[in-house]
DNA sequence: ACACCTTTTTAGAACCATTATAAAGTAGAT
DNA sequence: ATCTACTTTATAATGGTTCTAAAAAGGTGT
């Protein structure tokens, strides 16, 4: 199976509702955002099979404690997750409340020239908020 | 008295309350970052006077809606506002889970490349996430 | 001061995303 | 097949935020 990989590095067996939410968040051409929520119906819809929330939210942290999914760091009531993993950015369109990928190299490199003492820099992300 | 401006430009009556919350907030040497609950405890503790949450609610979300305050982006379970409302960063210290302020000065000039179709820019904000 | 009307405060309830629980089911090892 | 540890699931608990509606305070005209 394509994903034992990824299941294995996690510490997580490969089960059945963990393979199809595999197939869901990692079966795709294109890279995309959602909510918890948003993965759970999804599934329902795509695979026909509905898979507890419990087992979506475990599923997931695993992932993303791993580094196989990204939290997007905005302010909304729900945790937005992001399947693509490279260094990248995004633009939020307040209106639409949708997020759009903005690749590193649409935005300059970016220097941080503060240092904070004993810290390292682990991340850099950009949020362009839009209005029309 | 000299938080008249603010409030009324928020649309809010002066009352002692709000008085009181703008005491605590803008009436300092320094900027800080706080939640609603860390503003509520502030409140109780220097002007020994408990203020109803929803009344603290209400008024920070008022000035946060007018720009005299800011909701800072960053992943947690609680909301975190600036009154720091000039444009500026933040460094995310995971470890100890606190935002330090990071100023436009300390980052180079971001130029984003990308530019959306019927939108305009409202914001660049820049999170760095620091660990040990 | 008083009456009258509007706005505000407040305690508590409701809401809802997330996390915890614990019983029933499953996978892998022997 | 049996055993054991891990997993799924429904459901409850948690906790930040929002809503509600009754009491309090503010403003206005007399
Ligand atoms: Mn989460
Ligand atoms: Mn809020
Ligand atoms: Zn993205
Ligand atoms: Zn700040």
């Amino acid at each position: 199976m394509k994903y034992l990989e990824k299941l294995r590095n996690s510490g997580l067996r490969p089960t059945k509702q963990r393979l199809q939410i595999c197939e869901v968040l990692f079966d795709t051409e294109k890279t995309f955002h959602f909510t918890i929520n948003d993965l759970a119906n999804k599934i329902k819809k795509q695979l026909n099979n509905k898979i507890s929330l419990a087992t979506v939210y475990n599923t997931v942290h695993a992932f993303e404690k791993k580094g196989y999914l990204k939290q997007i760091p905005i302010n909304s009531n729900q945790t937005y997750f992001d399947t693509n993993i490279s260094d990248h950015h995004h633009f939020y369109d307040l209106k639409e409340e949708k997020l759009i990928d903005l690749d590193n190299s649409d935005v300059g490199p970016i220097n941080i020239l503060k240092k904070i003492n004993g810290k390292k820099i682990k991340s850099v992300e950009v949020l362009v908020k839009l209005e029309d």
